[in-house]
DNA sequence: GTTGGCACTCCCTGCCGAAGAGTGCCAGGA
DNA sequence: TCCTGGCACTCTTCGGCAGGGAGTGCCAAC
């Protein structure tokens, strides 16, 4: 078990580091932090700490680096969430306040959360298959074709054409779209099916083929949209840690083309609190060098989507974390809101 | 007057360069070119084509490398556009026939356009102020709040929550939808306003205000909307060209986060054929070692939106105009389908 | 107008030595 | 048992310097 004075150190490092972006040596050390020992102590602590795996060396006789396991440890028992300034939770609101439609608050999220965190932010949109339906709208563009409208209560719209086996009447039309409503309105995506399965059973023969069309875009449309999309921001922000730069950088822009991957980064964060993985614990290898905090937002008390950034394992874990936590909260009241 | 030799040496200096991406000398030249001449004659024909300012040397003792000017005379005067192979536009017409709706074909091309010319793509949404009104949906979704739904001919789809002053009776809800339909169905946008202007004056005075809550809301949509969006992609090709990386890459990637700065890049090319903006030429400040190669596409013969690819000067023009101008005629066919 | 020859310039590489930063270890002291 | 100062050692970084290579510019000859 490590003393409680090599955790201060293994923080201290940690903070260090974070700032300076070179390894930290034992001078240095004493020097900026209120160690109360001298240099040689913490050389002797940080041997140990380098025994334990928790630092490095990137070679002899240069100062220590954390490693990721360090980082985890500093994150999980030596830092805290640090809460945003009040100018900054203003700022936060005032920005998303001014959004007009689903689509301007997810930009507006992720621009807000790059600038916030200095780093790639990415915002997946509130999933459909947690949201509920609001409405479905029926129009019809030509005598055997239709248009599908389905609307969520995040606010998202997705349109389908439908081509009909057969002309389908206004006043039919204008039935279906009443009874379908009346069905599922204010249903979950999964429960929709059943709720539908014998409508085509009473209209008239020769409607009925139209209907089940309908019906069968209606749920693809729910299954397939429950793909889910993603916004990414603030990749200029890996030119920040400029060193190692192409051999860095590269790997991770095409990580963050890959919806799969971005959605499975994000996939992990619990529904309840902020998830930080650092390192190695991704994955995907390209992203084996950097750290992703992500956490789940919604309007209500479950999350319907998640948001989070992509940054180098040498973080400001703390600011981060807050950052994240506080847009996702902004971000759910306003979805609350409409 | 450049002599014929020398446009065909400031020809082979841009092949050299573009390929190896290091300055090109005279013996290389005549050894990989069939110049018929001696390296000396050739050196005599690039002082000249330096005195003329389309090449110049990195340093003294060193190959030449093309100017902007050099790039520009190549592709005005040395250079066709080299029309892609018959597997390369199958290629392209089947990854495009797979999209579902507007925003999969937008997604499909942008990542296609990437990875046809290994370099950024930039795609830009149809654009609404030259597209018709397909169809206008309204929905109550409380006594006093509507969702208008707007359907352009491009199979764009707009919404907006509308409050209403006052409650707004199914039957006048369904009588203001057919009467917009029937004024603005194919009417384009700019015409629009003229066509609704009178419409509350049918109304019972109590409904006029909802009334014209939705027209103005409509409207509102109409022009804010024509506020361009934008998908890009390929970023990570910006790596390829990892030399002087960090410096370069930076303000491109900022640049590319613009909006505006990328919007005006597009605007600038016109509806004709495809449009090239080499180094300097484009305006803005992090975008002058790039070039953009962009080109208008649409449903019919008049464009109604652009698309292009962002890469370094130093780019196989021929090969990426060529691959540009294929797209665009693909997506405009798929959305002629639609 | 073209060609071969030749001197010159400049970059790139590898090598060397000095300086600096940081460590590990040891012996002494609380 | 733990902390501390001292000291030798290691390793990186940086400037300076020489050698090799690539490419040019110019000149005289064809």
């Amino acid at each position: 078990m490590l003393s409680e004075r090599r955790l201060e150190v293994l923080r201290a490092i940690v903070q260090d580091y974070v700032g300076t972006e070179e390894p930290v040596g034992s001078k240095a050390l004493t020097e900026r932090h209120n160690l109360q020992v001298s240099p040689a102590t913490v050389r002797n602590d940080m041997a140990a700490l380098e025994d334990e795996g928790y630092i490095a060396q990137p070679h002899t006789s240069a100062g220590r680096v954390p490693t990721d396991k360090g980082y985890r440890l500093f994150v999980d028992r030596l830092a805290g969430v640090r809460p945003l300034s009040a100018a900054e939770r203003r700022a936060i609101q005032n920005f998303l306040d001014g959004a007009v439609d689903l689509d301007d608050v997810v930009g507006r999220t992720v621009r807000l959360l790059a600038q916030l965190t200095r780093q790639v932010a990415v915002v997946q949109y509130p999933s459909l298959s947690r949201s509920t339906v609001r409405h479905v709208e029926l129009l019809s563009l030509a005598p055997a074709r239709l248009m599908l409208v389905l609307i969520t209560d995040t606010g998202r719209v997705e349109q389908r054409v439908v081509d009909c086996p057969a002309p389908f009447g206004e006043t039919s039309l204008a039935d279906l779209r009443a009874r379908l409503n009346s069905r599922i309105d204010g249903q979950r995506f999964p429960e929709v099916p059943p709720l539908v399965a014998d409508l085509p059973d009473s209209f008239e023969p020769e409607e009925r083929g139209t209907v089940s069309t309908v019906l069968s875009t209606l749920l693809e449309t729910l299954v397939e949209e429950t793909e889910e999309r993603l916004l990414i921001g603030g990749t200029s922000n890996l030119t920040r840690f400029a060193q190692d730069f192409p051999l860095t950088i590269r790997p991770v822009l095409e990580a963050l083309e890959e919806q799969v991957v971005l959605l499975r980064l994000l996939g992990e964060a619990t529904d309840t609190g902020v998830t930080v993985r650092i390192g190695h614990e991704n994955v995907h290898e390209g992203l084996t060098s950097t750290s992703v905090v992500s956490v789940g937002y919604g309007s209500g008390d479950e999350a319907v989507a998640k948001l989070g950034v992509v940054g180098p394992t040498r973080m400001d874990y703390p600011g981060t974390m807050g950052a994240v936590r506080a847009v996702a909260r902004y971000v759910g009241q306003i979805l609350a809101e409409n």
